[in-house]
RNA sequence: GGGCCAUUAGCUCAGCGGUUAGAGCGCCCGCCUUUUAAGCGGGGCGUCGAUGGUUCGAAUCCAUCAUGGCCCA
């Protein structure tokens, strides 16, 4: 019918479209402009009495409608909550009455009134002006139910946050928890640093990485899979404490467990070694819990936890030991770890640090729920820790909590020789077939070669600690956004 | 990669071989100036995830595919 405007045509609601240039017409700006709100809604729920009869300005989305002829009750959501208003036509007068017919569920608005008790004793605010602010040409989720669909609540995250409220709690608490790490390394004198994300050799991991290219240098770079290299490097540089908070990315399989992009805590303190990183470890979960639960103790999909208490520390061998597993001590070769994958029912022919990490997942990980220090791993499959007195093992411990990695640390290797060979053995694991084995990174080498200290060095996944700390089932649920597989597109 | 489950109206769901596919919310029309999952009266809503097949007849049974979820690797 129009041909200006032929998307209304189409357009899912067409109502929505109507009533926007009924707006338009009525020479009223339907998106708004600046809006200055004396008060959020949570604020004049709580000092509603102190109040009482006052001019206050609100600001939200339009939530509900519950029309009465000469008057109106609307329910206005902003960040803090819920605030009735109360429009009659004599309050508001009739222009300003009528546009409650242009507006639709979902629309931004902001109201000027009085605020008043109901006789049922509800806060609200009786409206002598109204503006709209931001036409919503969609419908919001349903209010009562909410939005459920697990699939548009990750791919439409807005429409998750706006019908459930617990949604937006989680999303506080995690910020809380970022707050929390923060503030605890900062207390300890931490500096706060930002290194590239962008590689020249993806390193500080054991995981396959993202690639990319950049078109003025012509060269291939890699999306970082960890934030060791550079960090140590600043140790190199002359800072003594250090931390990053930020988003590595291995492209690995995506499950309640994974996302391909996370955010890492690592952090590396001089002069330290993995005893001070342990207790660090300790001090920035146990924080985080009073941050995010205001306890140390709390409940993971029905099973109780505490992290308040010191932690079980106990060696990679011991703890295959003791679940029936190999005694690894008397491993000596190759050939041993191979024959103990075979009995337990592992790919015996798959690279050998992997065969390492398999076992201790088939024996140990499983069982360690309450939170576990892992002494001592093979040194085969931590290129980047010293080692320990006995040459195979190495002086790292891994965070483990209710069966998952929650972090990893080292006493880091500082003699550039001792580097130099461990990269060494690993790229001969690498020619062998082990894509995930490290590279030879020369110019992290070359660095090293200038004098680092000997430090501690400890890395935090930080959305596990999250999803553990927040008793969520899956990690996409502390992920705002997190990966999905494009949707096939329909109509076009 | 393997197994199981799901996909029906904008949203939350029912229907599971037999008239023209349903409910609540939302939406549209009417009434209602203290309601709050407001109420009352009326109305429309769908490529029943996609593609094949079986059948007189398919949302329903079968196969393949897509997406998501859970479990396992």
């Amino acid at each position: 019918m129009n041909p200006e405007e032929p998307r209304a045509e189409v357009w899912p609601e067409p109502q929505r479209f109507d009533k926007l240039r009924e707006l338009v017409s009525l020479g009223i700006n339907p998106y708004g402009q600046r809006y200055v709100a004396t008060h959020h809604a949570a604020d004049v729920v709580a000092r509603c009495d102190e109040l009482l009869g006052q001019p206050v300005r609100v600001a939200g989305r339009l939530r509900a409608v519950r029309l009465h002829g000469g008057s109106a009750f609307l329910d206005l959501h902003d960040e803090t909550g819920r605030i009735q208003i109360y429009a009659r036509r004599d309050g508001v007068g009739d222009e300003t009455f009528k546009l409650l017919d242009l507006m639709d569920l979902g629309d931004f608005l902001g109201v000027e009134g009085k605020v008043f008790r109901t006789r049922r004793g509800e806060p609200s605010i009786d409206a002598t002006m109204f503006v709209p602010l931001g036409k919503a040409l969609r419908p919001p989720p349903e209010k009562y139910h909410g939005l459920q669909d697990t699939d548009l609540r990750y791919r439409q995250r807005y429409l998750d946050l706006m019908a459930n409220p617990e949604v937006r709690e989680i999303f506080r608490r995690r910020s809380a928890v970022l707050r929390s790490l923060r503030r605890t390394l900062d207390d300890r004198g931490y500096l706060e640093v930002e290194t590239p994300v962008l590689h020249a050799m993806a390193g500080g991991a054991s995981a396959r990485p993202f690639e990319t290219h950049h078109n003025t240098l012509d060269m291939q770079l890699y999306l970082r899979i960890a934030l060791e290299l550079h960090l140590k490097r600043l140790l190199v540089g002359g800072f003594e404490r250090v931390y990053e908070i930020g988003r590595v990315f291995r492209n690995e399989g995506i499950s309640t467990r994974h996302n391909p992009e996370f955010t890492m805590l690592e952090c590396y303190e001089a002069y330290a070694d993995r005893e001070v990183m342990m207790d660090l470890t300790e001090e920035l979960v146990r924080n985080a819990a009073m941050a995010a639960n205001g306890t140390t103790r709390f409940s993971f999909q029905g099973e109780e936890i505490d992290v308040g208490v010191r932690w079980r520390r106990a060696t990679f061998a011991e703890l295959v030991a003791e679940q029936g597993g190999p005694d690894l001590d008397r491993f000596h070769g190759e050939d041993d770890w191979r024959g103990a994958a075979a009995a337990a029912g592992i790919d015996p022919g798959q690279p050998l640090a992997k065969i390492m990490d398999d076992i201790f997942e088939h024996y140990a990980q499983p069982t360690l729920r309450q939170p576990t220090f892992v002494l001592d791993h093979p040194s085969l499959m931590s290129p980047l820790a010293k080692q320990a007195p006995d040459p195979r093992y190495a002086l790292r411990f891994e965070a483990f909590l209710l069966g998952m990695e929650l972090g990893n640390a080292y006493s880091e290797q500082n003699d550039a020789q001792a580097q130099r060979a461990a990269f060494e053995l690993q790229a001969r694991q690498r020619q062998l077939g082990d894509e995930e084995a490290h590279g030879i990174d020369e110019d992290f080498l070359l660095a090293l070669e200038y004098g680092m200290p000997p430090a501690g060095g400890l890395g935090v996944g930080v959305d596990r600690l999250c999803m553990l700390l927040f008793d969520a089932p899956s990690l996409r649920e502390v992920i705002l956004f997190p990966q999905q597989r494009p949707k096939p597109q329909k109509e076009g």
